[in-house]
RNA sequence: GGUCGCAUAGCUCAGUUGGUUAGAGCGUCUGUCUUACAAACAGAAGGCCGCCAGUUCGAGUCUGGCUGUGACCA
């Protein structure tokens, strides 16, 4: 075998090892009757955009977990796919229309939008696809689904006829948020408040009397938006303000069109404190006012705005012209009619819509919802059903403090809005069209008209097609509408040949990615499995779809056959076999939006839920303590990471950022493209935001149309060169061929550096386990328990808590806990203790080859533990093993008897298929630890004194131990690990060992050395060292000795606590006295 | 305004049910190209655990308040 690189080359393995899993078809799930499932939902990303680093921590963890289920032996499926996301697609794909084209969706129409939108799609997908796989998301790619694809669409279909079938889906007016851009409602959630200049009117209405004449009396009142005057349907007071109360009742006449409106009072609207206490109400056109008509509801509602903004008709004069213009017409003709008092500025907070960053304007409309209450009669409705599954445990937050979030939403049991003015989505199935003769006949071929208003149908229709009328509020017309359920397209065809319209809304996209976790598995399908992608089984060179999973681990055996196939006995094994999932692995900010509703249609649709974990991992921030997004322009690109550090690098090093914490800091900084010099970034702050650039940044923002792009200077002396940078502000993008400078964080390196030490201890292992100079190569043979010297016991014994411990942290989501584990084990023992120790052994022809068995069986579990990790350096490494030893020596199960540690058994294929250790915990043994970490530590003291001499590294030193016998006897049996490590020779040990003159010392509890140095000490020096080593000890004895004194402590601290103390007490006060001693000798 | 977090070394973070002398990585300083690894090795310096009270024999850890900061929901 060709010998290892000094470095770890990750590109190299990526390209090798991503390739060689997918054709050995390793990422496949299929139904297994003889293993367990586990099921991972992946939180679909949606395609508007590329991946960012939240994605690549969100990923990381489901990645981690899947392999590692994978490896216990649990078939698991990871679910990948993307998400519509309806609003903010078609908001990316139209502004970038306007902008390139100058061209809007009325112009195009709704078809060539959709294919616009469609195409986008296609685009993102694949960069998200290539982005998830470049960080090593072993995703059951063949089962990859969209939620506009049509296994979601039928779903989508079937839960909307279900639920209207069922009474929980009702059309109903509600005050939106409406972009007048987009012309769409915007949820609440996409809308943005921000603090704008803006102006204050005041104005007055006279009152009138019962005939319409003024009686002299005015009301004043001050309103930001004067347009909306010609939609008032009253004037408000507070009940108890006395300057009104003989109002109350009596009328005004709006002066712009004659309007008498009534005078009312409401302790909710106004406000005796604020301006003139009178307000005036525009139901249509104000949240609060709207609330106001709820509770009032004789004063009407008069909506004056089109859906592009204009007034309407009761606009009057104004119709068709904007509401913002319309503002100025107004104010001007209340001056001129002598109604208009005066103007103040003011800052106003005003709500955008994040999709097109235009003012949103409250407006009346009419919007589906479904109803999340309880039934009349007490029964639990879709909200409390999914908060019961929380609170009886059937699904589990991790971290737990997440469940209020949860319950708490929930618990509101709002209605949820399911209609979006949209053309990109699921559209609404439902037909209707005015009643008419001809339309009545059509329902009379379904079922027939009864009393009521109901249209029972006839029980062949029932099943799929639901038939109601109603009074359309807005003409007073009756109408019939039909909901029809998926798969009857006939039906839609007969119903649009007879004048039946579809609704023109789309749904919500959060309603296709509530069925996410069983739409994906093929539901509402129960008699297929659902379908797959070709292009992706075709990869898997095993050819054969039924053998496309391959040979698999030494653990999970060969697979069944493969249910791939659409025909599996007339069900939908997948279905029953996935579902419910194991774990949804997510970020706080959707656990409302998504994770609710995920359970609430689970248990709507399946009559379960959806998972029984939900993981919620934390949110990456900044250096500056800010969310990253693109338009802050501080986002960073995992790519552009994993190209620099390897995927290895950044998925261990995002592991140890995900704890139970909210929020973890990730500074960046831009890598100049030219020297690689990284430049520190700073916060540049714009108008009403602040974005993130160069600290070095030439030039100035905003940049107008033309203007050179600004750069960053290089801070390196010797580079100085300019270059662009990412940046959300360039526009649209930065020059091609000009070299950018990259976002990336030095954080990385974390996982770098412990990469290529990793690699490096396998090379060592690997040179050692081949045939050299030293000795033969590695053969495979049991191992006995009297075979193990001291160090190997040791780290067999820290191997198998590390190994239990990684079970237990990833059990809990804890994945920094579990980097931490398994890195200070690699670094800081085995590497930095194990390996040294073991070298002269590996040298020595009698020693040589239980070592190599020792040494292999621990490089090959921490492969194992770390392939979910970094996964691609791991499968280098397990295959090169593999070439080496097929099979080898491996942890025999907890029963074995007759002192046998290690037996000789095959290993698996690949890595990401081996079995994942267990090691029994019974090698576990404190005593040993104790005594090796004695060794450790007067190593530690040796090489201390070594340091503070400067005596050279290839210079011996003596040493001798004054210790109990027993103590002295154990230096004794590993003495030629002190000179291994320490260069020290130990010279003796025992109790009567005194200190030699001119001699540096320390001392352990149950131990002094002394290292003679004739002629090398300075006394004035080591005096020095003592006395500050006396303090110390000195300190730490009058704190335990006041605290026994202290009879509180002694009789109520557990027994345990108080003799911990004692013990400690006594070992200081015995170093104590060795290092008086040793100043006594040196003054 | 309500809810949930965070504040520990210069930076980024650990710190289990309260219990001996508060840890790590990076950075800094001193040595070392020691045949696995300079992306490394050996050693060292560096802390009013945000502030104020309280509970307790004992508080980085629990309680209350304050300050700063972040997120979510109105």
């Amino acid at each position: 075998m060709s010998e290892l690189p000094k470095l770890y080359d990750p590109q190299s393995a990526q390209n090798s090892w991503f390739p060689y899993w997918e054709q050995r078809g390793d990422f496949n799930a299929d139904p297994t009757p003889d293993k367990e499932s586990h099921t991972i939902m992946i939180p679909l990303p949606n395609v508007t955009g590329a991946l960012h680093m939240g994605h690549a921590l969100n990923g990381t963890c489901q990645d981690l977990i899947t392999r590692w289920r994978r490896m216990q032996g649990f078939e698991a499926l990871w679910m990948p796919g993307t998400d519509h996301a309806g609003i903010a697609t078609q908001a990316v794909v139209e502004r970038r229309m306007l902008e390139e084209e100058g061209l809007t969706r009325h112009d195009v129409g709704r078809e060539a939008l959709v294919n616009r939108i469609w195409r986008w799609k296609d685009a993102y997908e694949k960069r998200i696809i290539s982005q998830q796989k470049s960080l090593g998301a072993s995703c059951d790619w063949r089962r990859l689904r969209f939620t506009l694809d049509e296994v979601c669409a039928k779903a989508v279909r079937r839960t909307f006829f279900k639920m209207f079938r069922d009474g929980l889906i009702y059309r109903g007016k509600r005050l939106v948020n409406w972009d007048v851009h987009l012309q769409t409602a915007v949820a609440d959630d996409e809308v943005f408040e921000e603090e704008i200049d803006g102006y204050f009117w005041t104005f007055n209405y006279p009152v009138v009397d019962a005939q319409g004449n003024p009686t002299g009396e005015l009301i004043h009142y001050s309103t930001t938006r004067p347009e909306t005057m010609l939609g008032d349907t009253a004037v408000c007071v507070h009940p108890t303000d006395e300057r009104y109360t003989s109002l109350i009742g009596k009328h005004v006449k709006i002066p712009l069109n004659g309007r008498v409106i009534p005078i009312i009072a409401d302790a909710l609207l106004a406000d005796k404190e604020k301006g003139t206490g009178a307000v005036k109400v525009t139901p249509a056109h104000d949240p609060n006012d709207y609330a106001c008509y709820l509770r009032n509801p004789e004063i009407g509602v008069i909506n004056i705005l089109n859906s592009d903004g204009t007034l309407n008709e009761n606009g009057g004069e104004w119709e068709g012209i904007d509401r913002l213009e319309a503002r100025h017409h107004v104010i001007e003709r209340m001056g001129e009619l002598g109604h208009y008092e005066g103007v103040e500025d003011r800052k106003i907070p005003l709500k955008h819509s994040d999709r097109s960053k235009t003012p949103v304007e409250p407006y009346l409309s009419d919007q589906w919802f479904v109803r999340m209450t309880d039934d009349e009669d007490g029964k639990p409705g879709l909200a409390q059903k999914a908060i019961d599954a929380v609170e009886d445990g059937r699904v589990r937050f991790f971290p737990s403090r997440y469940t209020k979030t949860y319950t708490d939403w929930l618990a509101e049991k709002r209605d949820w809005c399911i209609s979006r003015q949209l053309w990109w989505g699921h559209r609404i199935p439902v037909w209707s069209a005015v009643e008419t003769p001809e339309t009545r006949a059509i329902v009379e071929t379904f079922g027939e008209f009864s009393d009521d208003g109901n249209v029972p149908l006839k029980s062949e229709f029932s099943e799929f097609l639901y038939c109601a009328t109603f009074t359309d509020g807005n003409d007073g017309t009756n109408r019939i509408l039909f909901c029809v359920d998926e798969g009857h397209e006939d039906i839609e065809q007969k119903l649009q040949a007879a004048g039946f319209e579809q609704d023109s809304d789309v749904l919500d996209t959060w309603f296709s990615s509530a069925l996410w976790p069983h739409a994906t598995l093929g539901w509402p399908d129960r008699q297929h499995n659902p379908p797959m992608d070709e292009n992706e089984i075709a990869k898997q060179t095993n050819l054969a779809p039924d053998e496309s999973s391959g040979v698999k681990s030494e653990s999970s055996g060969a697979k069944p056959e493969s249910s791939g196939a659409n025909s599996n006995g007339g069900n939908n094994a997948v279905l029953d076999y996935f579902y419910p999932g194991s774990v949804l692995i997510t970020s706080r900010d959707i656990i409302t939006l998504w994770v609710a509703r995920m359970v609430l249609t689970g248990l709507y649709n399946m009559d379960d839920i959806p998972f029984r974990h939900v993981h919620v991992h934390p949110k990456i921030l900044d250096g500056f303590g800010q969310t990253m997004s693109k338009s802050k322009g501080n986002g960073v690109d995992p790519v552009d990471l994993i190209g620099k550090y390897g995927a290895d690098a950044v998925r261990f090093t995002i592991a140890s950022f995900a704890g139970e914490t909210q929020d973890v800091r990730l500074p960046i900084s831009y890598e100049c493209p030219h020297c690689e010099e990284m430049i520190s970034p700073k916060q540049y702050r714009l108008e009403t935001s602040s974005v993130v650039v160069p600290s070095t940044l030439k030039g100035e923002f905003p940049v107008p149309q033309g203007a050179p792009k600004p750069t960053m200077v290089c801070t390196n002396k010797k580079c100085k060169k300019q270059s662009q940078f990412t940046t959300p502000l360039y526009d649209p993008d930065p020059d091609p061929d000009v070299p950018v400078a990259k976002m990336v964080s030095e954080r990385f390196e974390y996982g770098r550096n412990f990469c290529n030490k990793f690699w490096n201890a396998a090379r060592f292992a690997i040179m050692n386990l081949e045939a050299s100079d030293n000795g033969p190569a590695y053969s495979p043979a049991e191992v006995t328990d009297d075979q193990l010297q001291l160090e190997d016991r040791w780290v067999l014994s820290r191997l198998s808590t590390v190994a239990n411990q990684m079970d237990e942290y990833l059990g809990r989501y804890q994945f920094d806990a579990a980097t931490r584990a398994i890195r200070d084990f690699t670094w800081n023992e085995f590497c930095d203790w194990y390996l040294e120790m073991i070298k002269p052994r590996l040298r020595n022809e009698n020693q040589r080859a239980v070592a190599q068995r020792v040494l292999l069986v621990v490089l090959d579990s921490l492969v194992r533990l770390l392939q979910p990790f970094t996964p691609f350096i791991c499968e280098e490494l397990w295959q090169r093993l593999k070439e080496i030893a097929p099979e080898r020596a491996l942890p025999v199960g907890e029963e074995s008897a007759d002192g046998k540690v290690l037996e000789v058994r095959p290993v698996a294929d690949a890595c990401i298929v081996a079995s994942w250790p267990k090691i029994p915990t019974t090698w576990q043994d404190a005593a040993l630890e104790k005594r090796f970490e004695r060794l450790q530590e007067t190593i530690a003291a040796v090489r201390n004194v070594r340091a503070v001499y400067s005596i050279p590294p290839g210079t011996s030193v003596k040493l001798r131990m004054r210790a109990s016998a027993e103590v002295a006897s154990d230096m004794e049996s590993v003495s030629s690990q002190f000179d291994n490590l320490a260069k020290a020779v130990l010279e003796a040990a025992g109790a009567d060992v005194e200190r030699p003159k001119g001699a540096a010392s320390f001392s352990l509890g149950d131990a002094d050395g002394f290292i003679p140095l004739e002629g090398l000490i300075d006394t004035e020096e080591e005096l020095k060292r003592q006395q500050k080593r006396a303090e110390e000890i000195r300190k730490h004895i009058k704190g335990a000795e006041s605290k026994l004194a202290n009879e509180n402590f002694t009789s109520r601290a557990p027994e345990q606590v108080v003799n911990d103390v004692r013990e400690t007490l006594e070992s200081n006060k015995k170093q104590l006295e060795s290092i008086e001693e040793i100043i006594r000798d040196l003054s």
